[in-house]
DNA sequence: AATGAATGAGAGTTCATTCAT
DNA sequence: AATGAATGAACTCTCATTCAT
């Protein structure tokens, strides 16, 4: 790779990152590219040199943050297709919330802007809205597949899939904040342990 | 009431109205006192003759929202300390819910306008914020007090808490948007079920 | 009339004013709202008080200098209408011709401000053209009157009217930009001679 | 020519043409280096290697426009002072004409940037004007010496001169916009009536 | 010869709030 | 009680040009 493109790559992540810092720290609304741009240390021409606007960078972080977690269901609705029986389904849902638990840390910043930024009104919404949405479509597909070979009981898979996603949510943004006594390891276990013994089938 | 003071709280109600509309539109920030006085038809320093400034016209609407849920949460755990038996008390459980899903349609856009400032960086955000956790306070009162007789499972109060208000959230929002399939009768008694089957102890 | 009323007025006139300065050194792109406001004595957010946009003073400079001479078009085309001989009609000619060059020092900066924009790419040029336009349509309906009339050869009218249109604007330009030896009085009944004898019915 | 000469020339061809189109599109002032560059398909500082700014561009684009018409009419005005009878000055001022007339489709773009930019305020206003006033002195220079010879009646003749290039501007303004029944050959043929029966001597 | 990163001034416009009328 | 004029900082985005590579 060219040194000018090693400089380039490099400069976009700087303002990435300060940009997300900003859009923390700010909202997407109020945080200007000339804050921005300052932070990076670089004029506030030079930001429109790597990102069309200010609209831009923030589809590029949701891009960093949604991608991996789209990646990682769509995985596991690949797994799901194969797996045999309701034992081998239940584990790989355990692990699917593992494996996004041991995300989350990683995307801790970006996590606190999904929820920053999604229900706003501007465009900043808009996408993560869109992207949201994907996840739900996601989410849909898998539980509507584990619905089909009987592995949960049959509730209304859109209700579910939103009571799930929400709970996720609200339980991650808890995380986040700090709210003592939310802890990421347990916390996955603990959930599917609601969701599951009140959603599979009743033993006979 | 005099005559001076009824058209006072008249207007007041003018502002608010117009207010909450163009918050929906344009979010907190974006909706600017000019536009707000001119949906209205009043003068823009006018408006300062009825609320301190732009937050506190937030403010009031905010308690709008939140002051008859916190009092219906109020008086289901008022209720809940007088009840005898479980049967009693699941039904008073099923009655708040259906209680809380009947104030659904009359705070619709004052919902919508939750979820829109509900994680904003602005002051709006922390508004929000604070509303958000009394409610979470009295949901664990609830729910503690239940686990206290027996009723629920020995989950993690403030996890299970957490995950009924996150599934309730997305699912309004859901409702709010008119995502298809969310009704708001039968979803009440659904995420019931969903939840009750899951953390009610097992029977013998 | 209100002092208040009063104030306004005399406040846009002064931002009128300045405007059509700067409109004049700088063009309109590059007559910039700050340097405007700047020449008046007040803020740049009052200038937006008294006009909705840059544009929006543009158009009422053009209101100022095409109102008067549309008027004057008008009245002529109405008493050519109700003149009897040719003679009547040539005179009237003449009395317009002389009139539109008696405006014509009242309105010397804007007629400088209508050749600046006439041909402009951005808004203003498209205003302008707009206006230019209306006169058109007025000269050719005086044309075709006259020459229904037999008061003039039988040439393409519209032909004709813009070529005298042409010649007009090429004088009153070389007029304002004190090109030497365009004397507004003589130049009048130069032009009306040189198109008169080349436009009417050859004599027996 | 050398290749390296050959290809440097047609490069700036294509700067040339693609300056032209956008300044017709946006105007001189409005068009961007970036964006002629762009389409051309060259680097921003690429575009500085074959002219010294933007106004060197433009200054090329005049050039292009403006040499061949005052060629034509030193031409005219030579074959003029070697005519001997009035029918054949006569003859050259028509041939002239429908040469003029002949330049302006290949011309026309030029020609439309020439009205563009005529009286505008910057840079890019001066050189046209320079231009014309060049060309104001050779139709002048032409009609003196038709004076002199008692071709044309006598008046004055700058006044002569400013209405003929007026007239010839506005038309080819029409014609350039495409207004109805502005016909390039027929015109020039109308024109020249209309101020010849109007400005030779009467006929005995 | 060609590139494209960098600059920083400057554009139009909106804003919440104050205060004299 | 009501008005609406006034402010001036803040916003996003564009510009012509330079220069190290």
């Amino acid at each position: 790779m060219g040194i000018r493109e090693t400089k380039r790559i490099a400069r976009r992540t700087a303002i990435e990152d300060a940009g997300l810092r900003l859009f923390l720290d700010d909202g997407y609304d109020r945080a200007s590219v000339e804050r921005i741009a300052a932070a990076v240390g670089i004029a506030r021409g030079t930001f429109y040199l790597y990102y069309e606007d200010k609209q831009a960078l923030f589809n590029a972080l949701c891009e960093r943050l949604y991608a991996p977690i789209v990646a990682a269901l769509d995985a596991t609705a690949e797994a799901l297709r194969a797996a045999a029986t309701p034992q081998e389904q239940q584990l790989l849902f355990l692990q699917m919330a593992a494996n996004l638990a041991g995300l989350a840390p990683t995307l801790r910043p970006l996590l606190m802007l999904h929820f920053r930024e999604a229900h706003s009104a501007g465009p900043s919404g808009e996408v993560v809205g869109m992207w949201t949405s994907r996840l739900q479509e996601r989410a849909e597909t898998i539980l509507t597949d584990a619905r089909n070979r009987g592995l949960i009981r049959d509730h209304d898979v859109r209700t579910v899939a939103l009571a799930i996603i929400g709970s996720v949510e609200r339980l991650t943004w808890a995380w986040l904040n700090d709210e003592s006594r939310v802890y990421r390891d347990t916390v996955a276990l603990e959930l599917s342990t609601v969701f599951f013994r009140g959603i599979h089938p009743d033993e006979p």
